[in-house]
DNA sequence: ATCCAGGAAAACG
DNA sequence: CGTTTTCATGGA
């Protein structure tokens, strides 16, 4: 079974990483072993210590899903700049920001307007057993992602029992227009971040918050901060306490809390958007 | 019952 | 133009 050690300064925890509520297909089984879909693979994995033991996908594609390659450390240092979020980073050390495929991170994100992240579980589990490719695996049966012309050529009744509620119709049609074109992705890559995410926000479903999710989870944007309502209370109460006040005069509050987290956090503010959600229950 | 959750579209002034 | 309302779902 391929083992992967990781280096003394190369920090990793997976069950920060795969429990923070960036990916929806990951499940821990009591016994300390993942399992998840990702693309058309089955993968199991474990982390004991340094070592990282998996099956399903060979060392340079965890590697690369995991950002293994990130210096981590160098990251959370640019955005260490007060008691607080240095804090964060303290207690979900070792969290990495994982290179999802484009297609399912974007319908996920659409299907995760308003919702907790049990229900989002649900509805792309839903989605993959309904309409995705059978994998066998280990004497179990999983489900691939379902591609652009599978969902858009999804009939309604089969489409109604993944209880996407209102935010169906927008997967349908977001799902013809990628099935159509075909260089979609490297079309979105090559542009800025704002230029990125004004092309992602034509898509029906995905607004501000969807849009920079997408960016920093498959598309590499780490000057994206997605503005949930939990990063919303937390800026609030530790960064931006006049917030009401001055929103009302430079536009949106979305708008002001991004922008003021790019200044104060810096490039990897995403990282850092990320480390504080990750560590608002515990 | 009421409120909430990795919000966005549509309607409204 | 910015602001409020509506939307479907299940758990607390």
């Amino acid at each position: 079974m391929p083992v992967l050690s990781l280096t003394n300064n190369q920090p990793f925890s997976l069950d920060r990483t795969l429990s923070c509520g960036q990916v929806f297909r990951w499940d821990r089984e009591p016994d300390g072993w993942w399992h998840g879909v990702v693309g058309s693979r089955v993968i199991r994995i474990r982390q004991d210590g340094p070592s990282l033991t998996f099956t399903g996908a060979p060392p340079a594609f965890i590697r690369q899903y995991f950002s293994l390659d990130t210096d981590l450390d160098t990251v959370t240092a640019s955005f260490d700049r007060d008691p607080f979020i240095h804090d964060a980073i303290v207690r979900c050390h070792g969290l990495r920001i994982i290179r999802q495929p484009a297609w399912e991170c974007l319908i996920s994100y659409i299907c995760a307007t308003n919702s907790n992240i049990p229900m989002i579980k649900k509805r792309i589990a839903h989605l993959a057993q309904t309409f995705g490719t059978p994998l066998k695996f280990e004497e179990r049966t999983y489900f691939a992602f379902p591609g652009p012309a599978s969902l858009a050529g999804s009939c309604m009744s089969a489409l109604s029992g993944c209880k996407l509620g209102y935010r169906s119709p927008y997967v349908v049609e977001t799902a013809c227009d990628i099935a159509d074109e075909k260089g979609w992705y490297d079309s979105i890559a090559k542009l800025s971040y704002e230029q990125a995410r004004l092309a992602l926000m034509k898509f029906q479903g995905v607004g501000p918050k969807a849009a920079d999710c997408i960016l920093l989870f498959a598309f590499q944007k780490y000057e994206a901060f997605p503005v949930d309502v939990w990063i919303r209370r937390i800026m609030r109460e530790h960064y931006l306490k006049t917030l009401s006040f001055e929103s009302a005069l430079t536009g949106g509050e979305y708008d002001t809390i991004r922008r003021f987290a790019q200044q104060y956090f810096g490039t990897f503010c995403g990282y850092a958007q990320e480390y504080l959600y990750a560590a608002r229950l515990d």
